[in-house]
DNA sequence: CCCTGATTCGC
DNA sequence: GCGAATCAGG
């Protein structure tokens, strides 16, 4: 694997087939295939005819992309899709019952009180919100995501996923 | 700040 | 056909 052979070979398009069907983004398959960039496996996904993951019923995306220098382009107003998608909510159970841990240092790690808490943060409450000590994740969230990796992974568990069994969720 | 996909166009 | 540049948006 990992090999830097030039071209979308049919193991490489297969691949990608694969991973754009299984909902991998364009920047993980281009990882994952290596030695090409994400915008590469944006455009062979568009020339595959595989685009439209997340298309709109109606008119694609009327994002620019390189427009001419002065072409004229006729911009049709595109009338706003209604809000699917509605991400399963986390049901911050913020209430965290102090149990008997009243130690907890509070290592450090990454975080954060909410007046440094930034837009691309990690917003996942850890901690007794009642007490000073309470703190948020920090760490780098996912691109319009209010969690990181780590916990988005545990917020937006798949219904199968969730189904099957449920994951012990504790704030920590 | 970071990321996402969509699009265009020079090569 | 390819993908960097660019865009709009989260």
């Amino acid at each position: 694997m990992v090999d830097a052979g030039p071209g979308w070979t049919k193991e490489r398009v297969e691949l990608l087939k694969r991973l754009w069907s299984d909902g991998r983004s364009a920047s993980q398959i281009a990882a994952e295939i290596g030695g090409v960039s994400r915008n590469a496996v944006i455009g062979k996904v568009h020339r595959l005819g595989l685009a439209g993951r997340v298309l709109k019923a109606n008119g694609t995306a009327p994002a620019g992309g390189r427009r001419a220098r002065a072409d004229s382009d006729a911009a049709a107003p595109v009338a706003d899709a209604p809000s699917m998608l509605a991400p399963p909510p986390p049901a911050l159970a913020l209430v965290q019952p102090a149990s008997s841990s009243a130690t907890v240092a509070l290592p450090e790690s990454a975080r954060v009180t909410i007046m440094e808490l930034r837009e691309f943060m990690c917003r996942w409450p850890m901690g007794d919100p009642s007490t000073p000590d309470f703190r948020f994740c920090g760490d780098r969230a996912i691109a319009g995501l209010p969690y990181c990796t780590h916990h988005c992974r545990i917020a937006y568990q798949p219904a199968a996923e969730r189904k099957r069994e449920r994951k012990v969720v504790g704030f920590r």
